[in-house]
DNA sequence: TTGGGTATTGGCCTTTAGTCGTATTTTTAG
DNA sequence: CTAAAAATACGACTAAAGGCCAATACCCAA
């Protein structure tokens, strides 16, 4: 329809493209971003990726504002690490966006939820990897070198049969993807609920500004107000997708 | 705050308190309202019930709002069966919404989701039970009988350590509890996304009368504006609370 | 250097949202 | 049965949201 929406089926499918290549010893980082919003997880983690990685630098995010931010930052990070319980939630939306911006950045998700499909549905959105809480620190490591490796990790019970995503999430995920980074912030606030006048303030520009933003964001959606917009968000990171209920009967 | 605010704890915890004195024979029930969006799954229902009550009459609906009216006019059912993946979502919702509206109509949740956490939030928000889909159809009349008599009914696994809810979603389910009969179902339009005017057009009111129960809500609520609203919603709805993460250390 | 995309802002306009006061109907309590 | 209370309904008014156009500034790549 409009020229600067353009579908692309494959964005969410690239792998770090040029990340193998530019990888001498494989399974070595020197910058990982560790996205959490719980201090005690966050340093868990830190201890896991030491063990596997002692020289990486690790940079911490405790929300979704910090993780644009920390990977604008280093633009040279090796891995990220996603919580898909940040606050304001948006786990998925995050990964979305994060693919769009820095398709060569290999994101895993962590989380404590068990759930294979959700694990699936990480990977079709264009996680490299899904790291449960429940796992050992050893085998977070063996997760991570994988990743690290160019490699698509999953838990055991996840493997094999792949679910496949609806497509209106994958539209929308591709629309988060084609967003700017003020935008996705901008985004993030409304759906903590946020008028435009206050994202203005929190982003130190006009009212007007917030609102030009709110009109790309929304035709990019597909959408027409920003409740619509929050409950598009909303569904793509409903970590229940009833997709597998047709064993009932 | 406000008079017509009350937030009341104890709602949540009556559990049809002149049912068991005007039963006669336990276990025994002329009418139940069984809301699945899905029609396969209603038939199987039907059948489960068929075989511990055979006399009574089964009253299906297939969407929130179906389950709003079915039980208006079935003002004398026994027992309400509840999806938690209606179209629109918000099972929550509809949940803390039937038990400010009828404390006598014991709501028992059904769903596929297997998370103890979330059976536990269910029993805390109100139900009177909940039956994972994948029971067995024995094991459904087993725990519809355990209902039925007055108790609160969940599967084995889900047994013993309470979890305690999160202050706010208490706050919130109250709040629902306290919305109007069209008030929630205003609320349930928000949350598809619809404008006051639709709103309007499909409850053959003005639009002048929705953004009449939208100040009611929203005060209601506590909240601002209709974003926020659906915001609220949906957190109560997430399945997936952390709040069970306090053992990642 | 030049063109394209992003970010920013202002102004003007229309639509949508939300508040307030009030009237009507229904329900509930006495 | 009647009075009080709640639910429903509506119009007028103010605020917020959103569209459209135009302009400036910045960065980056061809």
């Amino acid at each position: 329809m409009l020229a600067q929406i353009s579908y692309s089926a494959e964005i969410t499918r690239q792998r770090a493209p040029e990340w193998n290549s530019k990888m001498q010893q494989p399974a070595i980082a020197k910058q990982v971003i560790v996205a959490d919003d719980h201090p005690l997880f966050r340093s868990a983690m830190r201890e896991a990726l030491m063990q596997t990685l002692p020289d990486c630098e690790i940079v911490e995010a405790e929300s979704a504002l910090a993780v644009q931010t920390a990977v604008q930052k280093c633009l040279d990070a090796d891995l990220c690490l996603l919580d898909l319980h940040m606050p304001g939630g948006y786990g998925f939306s995050t990964l979305a966006f994060l693919r769009g911006q820095f398709p060569g950045l290999p994101v895993v998700i962590v989380s404590a939820t068990e759930d294979p499909g959700t694990m699936q549905r990480a990977i079709a959105l264009g996680a490299s990897g899904y790291i449960p809480k429940s796992l050992s620190v050893a085998d977070i490591a063996v997760a991570i070198q994988a990743v690290l490796r160019g490699d698509i990790w999953l838990p055991p019970q996840a493997r094999g049969d792949v679910t496949e995503i609806d497509a209106d999430e994958h539209r929308l995920a591709d629309a988060l993807a084609e967003l700017t980074p003020q935008q996705f912030r901008v985004l993030t606030m409304v759906a903590d609920g946020l008028l435009n006048k206050q994202i203005g303030y929190e982003l130190d520009v006009s009212e007007a500004t917030v609102k030009a933003h709110m009109t790309a964001i929304l035709r990019k959606l597909g959408v027409s107000n920003r409740t619509a917009a929050v409950i598009a968000c909303q569904k793509l990171d409903a970590l229940d997708q009833d997709a597998r209920l047709g064993s009932v009967d």
